[in-house]
DNA sequence: CCAAAAGTGTTGACTGTACACCCATGT
DNA sequence: ACATGGGTGTACAGTCAACACTTTTGG
């Protein structure tokens, strides 16, 4: 048993939803390789640092936000994915509501910019691969978790709700259905608040009854 | 963007099915830490090796095995784990039916052993919690793949396939029920051979009809 | 008063679950 | 002949999917 160190980056597929799509966070790479390229926001480990960590420090750094949904996506090891040789990524996804992002304006080089995932540019390195991979696991994460409080503000219509279980899973889905369903859930619960402004009926106010992330029996 | 190097390391859960237990292979360490503790087989990387090479490296090592089912479990991070330092761990977990299995008998100091889930000894570093998950995510892989089908010999009765569904998943399930539901799926055959020489009526042996991963609509 | 989205129940189809007896063999 | 697991069908309950109209507001 040999032992070698190895290089090791970390890259972030951060989702929000934005005027009815999903969009996922890019940054226009200042360096070689792929200088000027779009790509995932991420990079080299620090120092002794943990992926979690390094995941968490890029979401604060390119998008102004913490204590959001962050999960471990998959380990991508070999060749063939970055000209610079053998490079291991450990890949994470976040979700975050769209209200909490603040994306520094500084930051003029990088640009960070959600981009819809239906019409993404060419991409870096395999980021392509990785946020497709991203996304069928929200897919899936959708059906037998709560995780959609994640992408949510704190308080939303049904409509709201309904749509982010559309457009992530690309079908629509019945009104009175699904709000039968969620409710038998006991996820959220109504407020006294409703949305008024629009010219329309207003809207009762809901909100997650918890922030935790939690599996569920069954769902969609 | 500085570039560091990390040690890292890969950690493989073995699980096979034997003597009607769901059982996990552990070596003896013949080195420190936890000398002499029974721990997953593992170690670090080679000098530019992948993770998933230094799995498949370490079943045909350990268990004389090879063309089975590995799949990418968790990379574990941090302090805590290791008395050496902050070291990554790539883990990985595979599924072999115990006819292939060949345990290199020259290993008189590792002795590999199969040891089942519902009692193992104490085991080293932090490889209780990684078995832990490895179990979950089997149990949940069974609901909605065919992975059984590599814990199976090519050719299988019912009652083998449903006591490997009953003893991952810890319930009795109904034997017409499962049956049926089974057969729907079209994942087996029925061959022309059938079991005899047990002192009942010989059972049907079956086979599946492919040998690759796939998805399932629903399951169990 | 018109347009637009909010909100609300019922029915039929389907799926899942519970359950008991005869069959083919080895001893 | 008997003990052992192999093999088979039905009925009821629960879940899922389809579907249309009234309500409340803003303009």
């Amino acid at each position: 048993m040999k032992k070698h160190y190895q290089p090791v980056t970390t890259d972030v597929v951060i989702f929000t939803i934005e005027d009815g799509q999903l969009k996922v966070l890019l940054i226009k790479r200042a360096n070689e390789p792929f200088k000027d390229q779009w790509a995932l926001p991420g990079g080299f480990l620090f120092e002794d640092e943990e992926p979690e960590h390094a995941a968490v420090r890029i979401l604060k750094d390119k998008a102004g936000i913490k204590n959001v949904y962050v999960e471990q996506l998959y380990t991508f090891g070999g060749s063939g994915r970055d000209p610079r040789g053998k490079i291991i990524t450990v890949s994470y996804f976040a979700l975050v509501p769209k209200e909490k992002i603040k994306i520094s304006v500084s930051d003029k080089i990088q640009t960070p910019t959600f981009r819809s995932v239906k019409k993404l540019p060419d991409i870096a390195f395999d980021h392509n691969r990785i946020i497709t991979y991203a996304l069928k696991r929200l897919q899936s994460k959708l059906e037998y978790t709560n995780v959609v409080y994640s992408l949510l503000p704190r308080y939303f219509t049904f409509n709201q709700l309904q749509n982010a279980y559309e457009i992530i899973s690309g079908r629509k889905l019945d009104k009175r259905n699904f709000r039968k369903k969620f409710m038998l859930l006991k996820l959220i619960k109504a407020t006294k608040k409703v949305l008024k402004g629009e010219r329309q009926r207003p809207a009762k106010l809901y909100e997650f009854t918890h922030h935790k992330p939690a599996e569920l029996k069954k769902f969609f």
